[in-house]
RNA sequence: GGCCCGGUCGUCUAGUGGUUUAGGACAUCGCCCUUUCACGGCGAAGAUCGCGGGUUCGAGUCCCGUCCGGGCUACCA
């Protein structure tokens, strides 16, 4: 039989890194063994349910490049993928009603506070909290009706079988078993008639011919309910594979508190999607050899099951970036100016800085916005322009946001002067004289078209005439008068892009500081 | 409290009884390259494999115990 596995995200809110993940895993697994990754939308909750996070569970899905089969958005023979909707075709009442014939559920009259009662007990009197019996899992026939009679509102419960042992085979912990009287009945419907996870999720997944549930550890616990669900209706169980959670650095499940998880944040950083699923992919889970940077023909061709850890990882952002970098540098410079340019102009990128809080040791998020903005601008004026200037940063970068400030020098004439490296290197004693040379070749040897080697050529030349035994006396005020900063790309490469006319009005600039 | 899962360098990991003086990668540090920063190259430091027993000629690898961490414990998913 084939791999048919599905993504089933309950959009509450954004979509994060675990989540991701979790899509990931199923996207690769489903390609690897030629199978179907279906998407559905796990919506039973209906005051948790948000249509906007809907929304933003598809764009990024579509950001990232993680591609469905079947799913609400194109379709397919298992339709409706929308749990609501598939509830409201009818699709689940007629297994819970199967489930109450074959006596694996039963109606419970319990009301909100009675059950809060009953946990209150149990956690007094230490025992584990939950639904074991009460008087409807033994009820008569009689009391049930009596009930109903009198318009008791009521859920279903699935009745666990008792004394004896729950067990899966999980694909990457192996046999997990329980004693099933510490498992306790699940509500399958609730009170207003809509299945919950533990229902819908077990016959969607049975309809739909799913033959692995993969999935995050944090559903082990229910695992027993699910494969007793299973059981009772006499289908095949699906192969489990819970999966280790992605956590923050404090060792807790990921969360708000931990700062950036949501992948929509790390587009608008400017991560690339290739070296962000390369990462995650490498959370939780290793091709088996030496191997960190793979492609994604590549994550595909080795992923599988065996490769799956047991325990959490953390999430590492300078591996991210290290990775991101380097996908960078292996673009086509105008390959990259393309990427660069959707990056910009996706409105939330902007959006982002815009509302960002300053951190210490990060660049001002303002400050970034505004080059952001400028380099945006600067692409539309003269695009052949920008992209010498990116050539030159993008053995320098680590996120498409870093061009924004590394190149913010290319375009603006009149910048803002580090002042410690004006005051060492503007005093130097041939300062004034290296910017009276270089003003003179702006009017003689450098052109619009000179190559690095005319002004290394000049430079250096210069360093002769003064008889300086190093070239830094000659670089470093000149970078500095060019760009304002003492770190840049080389600088010959650097005056070649910038060209005469813009050398010139900023060493004019920078003699006005000489006094 | 109960049930379940996990535990190899700071981090992600390789490792399925002997080829391991535990390998790789990120980060860190040093050197080289060099006009700066970065990139790149080379190298260093960094893990008594949570701890304690046992099985075995031999254990990170198997067993038991223990500690620590995490998850679940909703008419949430």
């Amino acid at each position: 039989m084939s791999v048919r596995v599905r993504f089933a995200p309950s959009p509450t809110g954004m979509l994060h890194v675990g989540a991701l993940r979790d899509a990931l895993f199923k996207s690769l697994f489903a390609r690897h063994n030629g199978g179907i990754n279906i998407l559905r939308i796990e919506d039973t909750d209906r005051n948790r349910y948000s249509p906007e996070s809907e929304q933003e569970f598809i764009d990024t899905l579509s950001w990232v490049g993680i591609e469905f089969d079947e799913g609400p958005h194109i379709g397919g023979p298992n339709a409706p993928y929308r749990q609501s909707e598939r509830k409201e075709a009818g699709i689940y009442a007629g297994w819970i009603e199967k489930l109450l014939e074959l006596g694996y559920a039963y109606k419970a009259f319990d009301t909100a506070q009675e059950l809060e009662q009953m946990r209150e007990i149990q956690t007094a009197q230490k025992q584990s909290t939950g639904y074991f019996g009460g008087i409807w899992r033994d009820a008569t026939p009689d009391q049930v009706e009596a009930a109903i009679a009198d318009g008791k509102p009521y859920v279903i419960r699935q009745r666990i079988p008792r004394d004896t042992t729950i067990s899966i085979e999980d694909a990457i912990r192996g046999h997990v078993e329980w004693d099933s009287n510490t498992i306790d009945d699940p509500v399958l419907i609730k009170a207003d008639g809509m299945p919950t996870y533990h229902f819908a999720s077990m016959v969607d997944d049975h309809l739909m011919e799913i033959t692995h549930i993969i999935r995050g550890e944090e559903w082990l616990s229910s695992a027993p309910k699910h494969a007793a669900l299973f059981d009772a209706f006499g289908w095949q169980r699906p192969i489990f594979v819970h999966c280790p959670v992605i956590v923050g650095t404090d060792g807790k499940k990921l969360s708000k508190r931990h700062g950036a998880t949501r992948v929509l944040d790390y587009a608008a950083q400017g991560f690339l999607k290739g070296p962000l699923k390369n990462f995650i992919a490498l959370i939780g889970w290793s091709p088996g050899d030496d191997r960190e940077i793979l492609s994604e023909q590549e994550l595909v061709d080795a992923f599988d099951l065996k490769g799956l850890q047991p325990s959490p990882g953390k999430f590492d952002i300078e591996k991210l970036r290290w990775l991101n970098g380097n996908a960078i540098r292996a673009l086509d410079p105008v390959d990259l100016l393309d990427v660069l340019i959707d990056y910009l102009r996706t409105p939330y990128t902007l959006e982002y800085f815009n509302q960002l809080e300053p951190e210490v040791g990060q660049p001002d998020p303002k400050r970034v916005e505004a080059t952001l903005i400028l380099l945006d601008r600067a692409i539309q004026d003269d695009r052949g322009y920008a992209l010498e200037a990116i050539k030159l940063e993008q053995q320098r970068v680590h996120t498409l946001a870093d061009f924004g400030i590394e190149c913010e020098f290319f375009f603006v004439d009149a910048l803002a002067m580090e002042e410690k490296a004006v005051d060492k290197w503007f005093s130097q004693p041939t300062t004034r004289a290296l910017f009276e040379f270089l003003l003179d070749q702006c009017n003689s040897t450098f052109g619009p078209d000179s190559e690095p080697s005319v002004y290394e050529e000049a430079l250096r030349e210069f360093q002769t005439a003064q008889g300086l035994d190093k070239l830094g006396p000659v670089v470093h005020p000149t970078r500095v008068a060019l760009t304002g900063k003492t770190t840049g790309p080389g600088l010959f490469e650097l005056m070649s892009v910038l060209g005469p006319e813009r050398i010139r009005t900023r060493v004019e600039r920078a003699m006005e500081l000489l006094r």
